[in-house]
DNA sequence: CTGAAAGCGCTAACAA
DNA sequence: TTGTTAGCGCTTTCAG
């Protein structure tokens, strides 16, 4: 391995002047910093970070945490992250978890133990070491910001939207469409995510007087295929339905496939909307209605909240809720204007 | 920031002592031991990583890059590239490059300053460094293995699949269920995968005697909005195609949506086949044929040869070509079976 | 079994 | 403008 020492042994300088012409090259004679440029080519050297970081206490690296990266809504929040976070001089590592507490305690474990300068986390779980901080009271080990989820009392930014309101949203469009025994196939009741997205459903039919007839619930766990499932009983239990809020684009992707598999079509007998605005979404067959989160602006929230923590800036604990949007296409029944 | 030191302070111990209660606690005694536990857990201690590699020369942290995390196709790959790593002490982070080479060379600069240990690579660019290796004639500077992509000449460990040999198979299943006019919309011919699925395009319908006419070709950038877009021209261009072999799934999604707005069916007017295996289209109006690719044979084959040049071994060159298979579905004519 | 001390490769005072 | 030097926090001989 070839280190400073080399460079500055062959350019006949010092570590000192070696280190200069990297940094801050006008602050050494020309001379010089040409032979010790020429010395790191010749040995192809390339200052070792590790050692760099040691000194210098700033950190470059930030990490997010998703659940699982091939969940194609997180691409869009990750993509605006890694914009903003290239701009403020980081750099994005992307570490997926899978659900998994051990995973996500190693990749904690990296900034815990400084290899990294912070974290962003877009899933349900938290750390162990986040959860041991707040049981003791103590403030959180190292620079933590939320996305999309929502953890009730946890000290440290967060940015998400209203996901209660966006679903009652829902509701209420596929009731204004027509719609009048409307069912949902809801996400996980594990995570926040699941559960406001319910109670959202939750609300909006009782806002509108409706009762929740039993056979009009079912849960699934975001995937193409628990959608398929939940449909295909909502479809059997003779809950006579018209139409289904799925808590995710990609439970509606496989409610529809169940609909049509039965027979039945979209919008005509059962209209169909979804949430995420995924890209596979809007080529569906009939295209999903659904509810287009802003991801661009929740990840460089995300991504700003974070650079000022690192700051050192006091930043506000209060969730920073976002505005979502409806997007109509042709899942549900056309509303006819005026 | 706590270190060791104050540790050995606390607990009235030398560093030394400290240092081996955290990696081999059973050379301290159990007295002296306690004491260094307590106050790691009093002063809530966590050992800083950056010194301790400093010191160690070994890596746990490996890179994976990504052209987009947004493309589902690579995230059975890194999934199992995950599982195995971990299994193997290794830590994974994914890098996005959006193919853009600032950001690619951002993160091989982290396992050229030694901030990673390895990387593997997914796309088809190739960093800054290891094409001026290539240019200079000497060895790649880090640990690097290939997947997926082909790279003639490089001088390292690589997988993937014969993908002239699939696409051939992918056009040949088009012409056995009754398509007599077989056209393509390409991958982008910038890198290896779109040349080599439309070279395999090109061969079978010459083994077959069937001359490629114009109006039969179409490039797109492995988007669903590109493949629209060129099953649009296609359909506009006379041809008079009745099947279409797609370089990737997400184009064919596109493509099946234009067909339908156009009129037309699928595979009655038209015969439709994919590439990769998404589970999206899988859940297609009507489900996609397609290629699969082993992805986790790809991801596991990739990491253990990773892991190989980790261990100092030294690892065969000649690229590892695993096993396609043909997943009939709905979007292709039905063979009859005898 | 334990402690002192020598670095790992680099940066940043400080002195020249 | 340059060189010398003292660490950054940790691991690991080497002597006790």
């Amino acid at each position: 391995m070839v280190t400073i020492r080399d460079i500055a042994e062959r350019a006949g300088v010092s570590v000192a002047t070696v280190s200069r012409t990297l940094h801050a090259p006008e602050a050494v004679r020309p001379d010089k910093r040409s032979r010790v440029q020429q010395a790191i080519a010749d040995l192809n050297y390339a200052p070792n970070a590790i050692a760099r970081q040691l000194r210098k206490r700033r950190h470059e690296t930030l990490i997010v945490i998703v659940p699982e990266i091939a969940n194609p809504f997180f691409s869009g929040i990750i993509q605006s992250i890694e914009n903003i976070a290239h701009d403020l001089g980081y750099r994005v590592l992307i570490g997926e978890t899978q659900d998994r507490q051990d995973r996500l305690d190693h990749y904690a474990d990296m900034v815990l133990s400084r290899a990294a300068g912070g974290l962003i986390l877009l899933g349900s779980l938290l750390p162990s070491a986040v959860t041991a901080s707040m049981a003791d009271q103590r403030a959180i080990p190292f620079p933590l910001v939320l996305a999309c989820e929502r953890f009730e009392g946890l000290p440290c930014p967060s940015v998400a939207i209203d996901n209660q309101a966006a679903a009652a949203l829902a509701v209420r469009h596929l009731w204004e469409t027509g719609c009048r025994r409307i069912g949902t196939i809801a996400g996980p009741q594990s995570n926040s995510l699941g559960r406001d997205r319910l109670n959202g459903y939750r609300k909006a039919l009782s806002d509108l007087g409706v009762n929740l007839e039993c056979g009009w619930m079912e849960e699934g766990d975001f995937s193409i295929e628990s959608g398929h499932a939940a449909m295909m009983r909502l479809l059997g239990s003779g809950g006579n339905l018209d139409g289904v809020f799925c808590a995710n684009d990609e439970m509606a992707i496989g409610a529809l496939q169940a609909i049509r598999s039965s027979g039945l079509t979209t919008p005509g007998d059962i209209a169909l909307i979804g949430f995420d605005d995924l890209r596979f979404g809007a080529f569906a067959t009939p295209p999903l209605t659904t509810i287009r989160q802003p991801t661009g602006e929740l990840g460089e929230t995300a991504m700003r909240m974070l650079d000022a923590l690192l700051q050192g800036g006091v930043v506000d604990h209060r969730p920073v809720l976002l505005a979502h949007e409806l997007v109509e296409r042709q899942s549900t029944k056309q509303r006819v204007d005026n």
